[in-house]
DNA sequence: TTGAATTTTCAGTAATATTTGAAATATATA
DNA sequence: TATATATTTCAAATATTACTGAAAATTCAA
C-alpha cells in the first residue's frame, strides 16, 4: 500500500471509530488528517483535503480546539491561521477521557446521587429493584471516575505498567 | 422524589448517556426500564411504558438480546413473550465491553495492523509522521485490548481491587 | 386445519444531525 | 481610512438515523 492510500484509510477508520463512539465523523477525520500531517495546515488545505465546506471546517476546528486536541498557530507576517494536532497518543487519550468525564460522566453521576437518595419501602419489590440497580450503577460510576482520575495524572508507562501487573 | 418520577429520571439519564456513546436512545431506555423492573415485561407493557410503537419495541428488544443484555422468557401456558434484563452491573459492563471490542475495536485493530506495515522512507517527514502516529495508536489499541481481555475474565471485586492498588 | 393471538418485517414518514454557502464580521497592511 | 484577505455565523438544504403502523408471517391451542 502506498502512503497516500494509507493516509486515506487511516482517516476513514478514525472517522468511523469516532462516529461509533458519539464523535462526529468529520471531526474525527480532521483530527486524523492533522495526526498524519507533519507541521500545520490552513483551513483551506483541510477543506481541500477532505472535500468539506469552509463553514464545516471552521466549526469542526473550533470543536477540536474545545476538546483540547488541536491548536492554532500564527505565523509571523501571515494572515492565515495554521492548525496542528498534538500527536502524543497518551495525551490524546487523556484529553478525550478528561472531556468526556466532565461532559458526560459528571452529569450522570449527579443524577445518580439524587436517585440513590430516593426513599421507599424496602419490602416493596418495585422500590428494592430500583434502589439496587441505581446503587450498583452509582458504585461502578464512582470506580470508573476514580480510575480516570488516576489516568489523568499518570505517566503512560507507569499507567500501563500498573495495569499489566494485574495479569501476572 | 417519588419512585415513579425517580424511575423516569433514571430512564432519561440512561437514554441520554447511551446516545452520547453511540447507543440509540430508545435501546438504552428500554434497557433502563428493565433494570428498574422486578420480574419481566411483555412487549405490550414496554410499548405502553415508553410510548413507543410495536415495531420499535420489537427491534429494540432484538438488538438488546443481540448485545446479551436482555433475555426472553416463555411462561407455561402463555403465548406472550416476557423480557428481562440481567441486573448485575458488572455483567452489564463486561457484556458491553465484550461486544464493543468485537464490533469496533477489532476491525480498527485489523486496519491499524495493515497500516503499520506500510513501508516508506523514514527521512520523509510525511512518511515518518504517518508511521509514528499509526504505530503509537496501534500500541495503545493493543493495551486497551489486553485490559479488556483481563476485565472480561475477571471477578468484579478483584478487578477494582487491583485497579485501586495503583493509587496507594 | 382453522383462527385468534402474537411477533416480525419494512416501506414510508418523521425526527435529528450534519453540511453548505453566502453574507456579515473581523483583521492586517498600506 | 480603505481594501483585500481571512474568519465566523447561521438559515436553509441534505443526509442520516430512528420510528411508525399496518400487512405478512408465525405460533399454538382447539
Amino acid at each position: 500500500m502506498e502512503l497516500p492510500e494509507a493516509k486515506q484509510k487511516f482517516i476513514e477508520a478514525w472517522g468511523k471509530l469516532g462516529s461509533e463512539w458519539g464523535i462526529n465523523r468529520t471531526m474525527a477525520q480532521v483530527h486524523a488528517l492533522l495526526l498524519v500531517t507533519p507541521g500545520e495546515l490552513t483551513t483551506e488545505e483541510i477543506m481541500e483535503s477532505l472535500s468539506i465546506s469552509r463553514g464545516n471546517a471552521n466549526m469542526t476546528l473550533r470543536d477540536l480546539m474545545g476538546w483540547g486536541l488541536v491548536e492554532k498557530l500564527h505565523k509571523a507576517g501571515e494572515r492565515k491561521e495554521y492548525f496542528f494536532a498534538d500527536k502524543n497518543t497518551w495525551n490524546i487519550a487523556r484529553q478525550v477521557a478528561k472531556e468526556r468525564r466532565k461532559r458526560e460522566l459528571e452529569p450522570v453521576m449527579k443524577i445518580l446521587d439524587e436517585l440513590v437518595k430516593v426513599k421507599g419501602d424496602s419490602k416493596d419489590p418495585e422500590y428494592a429493584t430500583f434502589n439496587k440497580s441505581v446503587t450498583d450503577i452509582n458504585k461502578m460510576a464512582k470506580n470508573v471516575d476514580k480510575t480516570l482520575e488516576t489516568m489523568l495524572k499518570a505517566e503512560e508507562s507507569w499507567f500501563w505498567g500498573s495495569i499489566f501487573k494485574m495479569f501476572k
